[in-house]
RNA sequence: UGGGGUAUGGUGCAAUCGGCAGCACGACUGACUCUGGAUCAGUUGAUUGAGGUUCAAAUCCUUGUACCCCAGCCA
């Protein structure tokens, strides 16, 4: 590792452990989701994690499914996790593992605790279970079935396996410490009966080894070195570090950060998929969700998110990271990328009196001032064209630099042009704007006088019509999900629909997931739904605001 | 005294042996600008409380306080 690189307490941890050759200077780590659900953006800081960390010391990290739980897993999550990590950039190379792989070979281990007499098959049921374990305060009491001969457990441990029972019937438990203040030590379940279909074994199996039994294990097996988790896990380490050092196998350090939160969002797999399935939003991709799908079809970029997970650090305090961080990190990826264009959201049209109605004239623009490889491209100008209802005021307060009734303004990449007055329909709006240019303007500043403001627009003949779909925050309060009832702090106008923006030529044949900057105006990326003739573009963030920040201040 | 953790500006992360509390985001000024963008310059603002040790404490000691996690046959 560089010096250069962050070092955050893993990371100190590892030097260490190389330092005194703990794991002979290998270093593996595994990043291992449970395939029930899309992936988020606090997953991405745990791969950022996994993958860094490894990647830091010239390791490798292992992508492990957790699936240990049929009942909650599909492959339909497997294949889209696998696709998330790949497009965040990182590379798990022939690492691809599943805990149900190991399946046999933790039933082996289980047989042989229950052979030295650390592990015990009980008959009580789940409640009865719950009883016994005692509570914060008080200490357990021993199961009845707690001293059964091993000779007992052996047999029915087979049977259990063999699929003489019910579900629920019985289930393996360690025999730990019913008084222990730590809970995961009250003789943890290893096993239950469940049966049910699994997405990878079928119907091999009708016992499933649990979490706990389960990750530990499945560690060794791969040799993991450093085994990374969120701060909830603990309190489980005593159990992950017991059940290594009964069986002797090689035994990784679990080390515990804390996960990341962030403003305005749910990220908790049951809330997300509850969000989906309850239709306040369109899909786990709804770009309106910080899943990695709906991040991606927002218009993040792999590059902006990995950023983020960078400055938000890895450390053990508990955290809330604002939301504004995120979008910077967009914003200042796609500064450099992003192709400008002009597209106007809602039109209002303007004549130019003095410019003749059958010419036109091809302009060059430029297509990124933050990167002169970008080049220009040539846009059509004309004597009607389309402008941003919000750049003209009949009655503009100080410091409005746009267009007004006798103000002058500049259009990008075009002329200068003098409002000389408005048509109006019969209900009082603006329908036509009329203005006058300045033709000694075009690439050139007059002389006589400063003109301060440049507005966006679009050749009316020339104009694309094109869908755009604004979004604001899904819950604008910072702590959405301190709620009991956080579903109904869900904005259901967060999702705004323009039907008659109209865009430049020039993004005819504009592909689905190619950002754009649209000038002055945010940055924008084609939406899956976009097809040539009817384009959809989706605001990935708004560029920022300083004359909108003035406005709201004013109001 | 159930167990396990965490406390540094509004937010997140640093400060290696006890030695000038620093970086980023945000906010606020100003400069510049054919994007009210970008860029540049600057300002604001923090060590959980109380004692103690020391020339010197975010850091060491004593003692409080607050907050988070744990009682699934989920992970």
């Amino acid at each position: 590792m560089t010096i250069s690189e962050p070092k955050d307490f893993i990371r100190e941890q590892v030097i260490q452990d190389n330092e005194t050759n703990r794991f002979g200077g290998r270093v593996v780590t595994r990043f291992p989701p449970e395939p029930n659900g899309y992936l988020h953006i606090g997953h991405a800081k745990a791969i950022h994690a996994d993958f860094g960390v490894a990647q830091s010391f010239g390791g490798h990290c292992n992508l492990r499914f957790d699936d240990t739980n049929p009942t909650k897993e599909e492959q339909e999550y497997v294949d889209a996790i696998q696709y998330d990590i790949r497009w965040l950039g990182y590379d798990w190379g022939d690492n691809l593992f599943f805990a149900s792989d190991y399946f046999e070979q933790l039933y082996a281990w289980a047989v042989k605790l229950i052979q030295d007499g650390k592990a015990y098959v009980d008959d009580l049921t789940a409640d009865e279970i719950r009883a016994y374990r005692g509570t914060l305060t008080e200490p357990g009491r021993a199961s009845p079935y707690r001293e059964r001969s091993v000779a007992e457990n052996l047999d029915l441990f087979a049977r259990m396996r063999a699929g003489e029972f019910p579900d629920g019937a019985k289930v393996l438990r360690a025999k730990i410490d019913m008084a222990s203040g730590n809970l995961n030590l009250r003789d943890p379940v290893m096993y239950r009966i469940r049966h049910a279909t699994h997405h990878r074994t079928g119907d091999a199996w009708c016992i499933y080894p649990m979490y706990d039994w389960a990750h530990g294990q499945s560690d060794a097996i791969e040799g993991v070195t450093h085994s990374l988790c969120s701060l909830e896990y603990q309190d489980h380490r005593p159990l992950y570090d017991w059940f290594l050092d009964q069986l002797g196998i090689h035994h990784p350090q679990q080390i515990e950060f804390a996960r990341l939160n962030l403003t305005n969002t749910v990220t908790s797999k049951r809330k997300l998929l509850q969000l989906v399935n309850e239709g306040i939003v369109a899909g786990w991709d709804d770009p309106r969700m910080r899943t990695i799908s709906g991040l991606r079809r927002r218009g993040y970029t792999p590059e902006a998110i990995r950023d983020f997970c960078d400055r938000v650090g890895l450390a053990k305090k508990p955290n809330v990271i604002e939301v504004a961080l995120l979008e910077h990190c967009l914003r200042e990826d796609l500064n450099k990328r992003a192709l400008r264009v002009m597209g106007v959201l809602n039109p209002v049209k303007v004549v130019i009196e003095n410019y003749p109605a059958d010419q036109s004239e091809e302009l060059e623009a430029v297509n990124n001032p933050e990167d002169p490889n970008a080049g220009t491209r040539k846009i059509p100008f004309t004597r009607e064209l389309w402008i941003e209802q919000s750049d003209f005021m009949l009655d503009p307060p100080k410091k409005f630099f746009r267009l007004a009734p006798g103000a002058e303004v500049r259009l990008r990449w075009a002329y200068i042009i003098r409002c000389t007055g408005v048509v109006k329909n019969d209900a009082g709006e603006i329908t036509q704007i009329n203005c006058t240019y300045d033709p000694a303007t075009r690439g050139a500043n007059p002389i006589d006088r400063k003109v301060k403001g440049t507005i966006h627009w679009v050749s009316a003949a020339h104009a694309l019509p094109a869908e755009i779909r604004l979004y604001e925050e899904l819950f604008p309060q910072a702590r959405p999900d301190e709620d009991e009832n956080w579903q109904a702090n869900a904005n259901h106008a967060s999702l705004q629909v323009i039907r008659d923006a109209v865009v430049e030529p020039t993004l005819a044949d504009a592909a689905p997931f190619q950002h754009y900057q649209f000038e002055r105006t945010g940055y924008f990326v084609v939406d899956p739904d976009s097809k040539p003739g009817a384009l959809v573009f989706n605001r990935s963030v708004g560029l920022k605001d300083t004359w909108g920040k003035l406005e709201k201040q004013a109001s």
